[in-house]
DNA sequence: AGCCTGGCAATTTTT
DNA sequence: TTGCCAGGCT
């Protein structure tokens, strides 16, 4: 983006120079600063230069000064990309921006400010979803609860759905105590608050929810935030809760400019507490907002904008926008059926290594998956082709356990009450410190309501425990006593090689002789390195609980593999969409879980996966897939058939589903298998059949091109009786035992009953 | 305290 | 099939 650089200084008056290179719509959207506006932004149509060029027009035009604007996005890596941007237009510190951050950045930077108002202090502690869970496993196991039928993840679970909808214990509908432990959830809520409250921490859902409540409960703390915020923005606002809309709307009420930024069928977080809905209601919610949609694309071919919007046009909960670009012709979106997922991946890889020849970088090419299960795959065959690859998201850098245990240290350190950490590390290394005086502490801790620190100072005086343990006891209070003694006099630095050091958690590694310890003593040191770039223990602290990214060294020359999910917000000249087939995408358990609603995110994670791709789009999907330890054999993934076929190129391998469908041209798209599915009357392909056979389809999808006609065969009768003998190429022979349609259950002589479609098998 | 073994489950995971 | 967890064993 030439011309945006640190540029001249800007008389605002004139045309300002930053404005230079923006279209229409983004000018529009630039310049419409009063009032709440909606900024319907598609994938690639220069969404974050708006955005920032917005803040920057602002802050020129002395509209607002830095600390006036609130901005709002939800991953670090967002926020920092917008500093930097803007810095990189205004031409100077953006220091001032301290309220452009995550929501939960900022909810915690308000929280401190009035903790006392819910009850906290000031220093409370940031918990983690771990941590959350571990928690909610104290809950249950001290409400006598059988910890086997319910688990810490499942009561977390439910908390931190109620969170997202910004329900307080107090306001939780009483129909819907039976969501957890046969109608105890409401109480176990508020148990796990009560605790939370006795530990002096927060966890991510409070950081808003507590904000909620402050703003709720004291008119005067809520007028000064709205006073404060002359200007709002919201990044990603397709993906907010109902706790972050509420948060919001109150802190918009007043000076209503708030500009929301975000595309309705990005929004892929459903099952995280994103409700579509926000976005699709904002002109409800803010009388007179202006909309402005940016929809020309910066990034793709039209073949990939057209197969992308063909089938995102399928979903019905949208408010619809229409990509397009002045880019020329470029390849169609290929797709293309393979035996199974081996050949998948061995299609890909070679797929990859042509790419290579042709003088490509390999940072050009990336596949994405819907699950990580299924990048398993593409590493072995990557290993195997000797492809260096590099997979984005994972375990993180704080989740794992050696860093969690040197972080809890810290904690404890800081904040003696913080009852996690205490029984993270009072025992790690090994300082006989055991299960039976654990209990003793904890039977005390829940029957004073004290922390265990403070419990353990109080076994210490009396005579509880034995001899030993009390030593053993002792020696840790005191250790913890002199380290937190250091906290102001020492750097935070030094403090951290101390406390690793002289607790033996150092040693506990380097005499681990496990492969892994290596890795882990390297880990440690990397701790010690973040720690040493904050001046205080608290920042770090912070940091850890907040920004749980870690910057990971940039590479070049490799295969980026990632889910969908992790692939939101990037770009790439090559895309790989591998397992395009119906249980895997779409997700069998999504659609369980969450029906049409499920359908249509699922469909929005493929929208969103097409539009990733600049140049190259290829989909395939496997006749046969290895699941679980069994064989699988999968239907071509609805969303293939949602394609517009003049933007889709197929190249299927012939005879997938038996040896009658050779060819799909001829055929229907695919195979005559999946006729039979009664789903198939519903889907798309089958009204634009209809339509295209000339008889009336009750919607025919408005998909323009050069459609061929697709002819489908009847719906077959089973073609094996049951008890008949028959043969199946992968699994060998079986006779078969029940028989619906196509859909044949055999039980295979060697690998037991199967559900297989008919044409896999000869009679025997 | 650490090791073994059976049972059970198995997306996505911005903070 | 793998991988995690809990409970029992040495």
């Amino acid at each position: 983006m030439a011309g945006l650089g640190a540029a001249a200084p800007v008389d605002p008056a004139s045309a300002p120079a930053y404005m230079a290179g923006l279209n229409d719509e983004q000018r529009a959207a630039v310049e419409a600063t009063e009032g709440p506006v909606l900024m319907l932004a598609g994938a690639g149509t220069g969404k974050t230069r708006a955005l920032t060029t917005r803040l920057a027009h602002l802050l020129f035009t002395g509209r607002a000064r830095p600390w006036q604007l609130l901005a709002v996005t939800f991953t670090n890596k967002a926020a920092r990309e917008m500093k930097e941007r803007i810095g990189a237009i205004i031409g100077e510190s953006v220091e001032g921006l301290q309220w452009l951050g995550t929501f939960h950045s900022i909810g915690a930077q308000i929280l401190r400010r009035h903790a006392e108002l819910v009850g906290l202090k000031p220093s409370f502690t940031i918990l983690d979803a771990d941590d959350m869970v571990r928690l909610a496993k104290q809950v249950i196991e001290a409400a006598g609860l059988d910890e086997k039928r319910w688990t810490g993840r499942g009561l977390s679970a439910v908390i931190d759905g109620w969170k997202n909808r910004g329900l307080t214990p107090d306001k939780v509908p009483a129909n819907e105590a039976w969501r957890f432990a046969d109608g105890k959830a409401i109480a176990l809520y508020a148990a796990y608050q009560a605790r939370l409250t006795a530990l002096n921490a927060a966890d991510f859902g409070d950081l808003l929810i507590h904000n909620l409540t402050i703003f709720q409960q004291h008119p005067d703390v809520l007028a000064i935030y709205q006073d404060k915020f002359h200007y709002m923005l919201v990044d990603e606002y397709q993906d907010t809760n109902v706790a972050q809309y509420l948060w919001l709307r109150l802190l918009a009420q007043t000076r209503k400019n708030i500009c929301c930024v975000g595309d309705d069928d990005q929004s892929i977080y459903g099952w995280r507490g994103a409700e579509v809905e926000n976005i699709l209601r904002f002109e409800k919610d803010f009388p007179g907002a202006k909309v402005i949609r940016l929809e020309r694309n910066y990034r793709s071919t039209p073949a990939i904008l057209a197969a992308a919007s063909g089938l995102i046009a399928a979903n019905k909960a949208r408010l619809g926008k229409t990509l397009w670009t002045e880019r020329s012709e470029g390849e169609l979106v290929k797709v293309r059926g393979v035996w199974d997922g081996e050949e998948e991946a061995r299609l890909i890889g070679d797929d990859i290594e042509s790419e290579q020849n042709k003088g490509r970088p390999l940072s050009d090419l990336a596949v994405l998956v819907r699950a990580s299960f299924q990048m398993r795959a593409f590493e072995e065959r990557f290993n195997t082709l000797g492809l260096p690859y590099r997979v984005v998201g994972g375990p993180r850098f704080y989740e794992r356990e050696e860093v969690r245990d040197a972080v809890a240290y810290l904690r404890l350190i800081r904040s003696a009450d913080d009852d996690l950490a205490f029984d993270r590390i009072s025992n790690k290394p090994a300082r006989k410190l055991g299960g039976q005086t654990m209990q003793t502490i904890h039977a005390l801790a829940r029957a004073r309501n004290l922390s265990m620190m403070a419990t353990s100072r109080l076994l210490l005086e009396s005579d509880e425990l034995g001899a030993a343990a009390c030593n053993a006891l002792r020696k840790f209070v005191e250790m913890i006593d002199r380290w937190s003694g250091e906290i102001d006099t020492m750097s935070p630095r030094d403090l951290t090689e101390l406390v690793l050091e002289e607790s033996g958690y150092t040693d506990f590694w380097r005499n681990n002789k496990s492969a892994k310890a290596d890795s882990k003593l390297d880990n440690l040191k990397e701790v010690v390195n973040a720690v040493s770039e904050f001046d205080t223990l608290a920042a770090y602290l912070d940091h850890v609980a907040l920004v749980a990214d870690h910057n990971e060294a940039q590479t070049d020359g490799q295969v980026w593999l990632m889910t969908l999910h992790a692939a939101k917000g990037l770009e790439f000249p090559v895309v790989f969409l591998p397992g395009w087939e119906e249980g895997v995408f779409p997700s069998q358990r999504s659609l369980d879980e969450g029906g049409a609603a499920a359908l249509e995110e699922e469909r929005r994670l493929a929208y969103v996966g097409i539009t990733r791709a600049r140049e190259s789009c290829r989909i395939s999907f496997a006749a046969n897939r290895l699941m679980y330890g069994r064989w699988q054999t999968s239907l071509p993934s609805r969303f293939i058939d949602e394609l517009p076929e003049s933007e889709v190129e197929v190249a299927s391998q012939p005879g997938l589903y038996g040896a009658a469908a050779t060819t799909f041209a001829s055929q229907s798209r695919f195979d005559a298998a999946r006729v039979d599915e009664d789903a198939y009357y519903d889907n798309p392909g089958w009204k634009r059949a209809r339509a295209a056979s000339g008889r009336a389809a009750s919607s025919p999808p408005q998909i323009e091109g050069r459609a061929t006609t697709i002819s489908v065969s009847a719906p077959g009768k089973a073609k094996f009786e049951i008890g008949a003998r028959v043969f199946h190429q992968k699994f060998g022979y079986g006779r078969v035992t029940a028989a619906e349609g196509q859909k044949v259950t055999v039980n295979f002589d060697h690998s037991g009953a199967k559900k297989v479609v008919d044409s896999f098998l000869t009679a025997a």
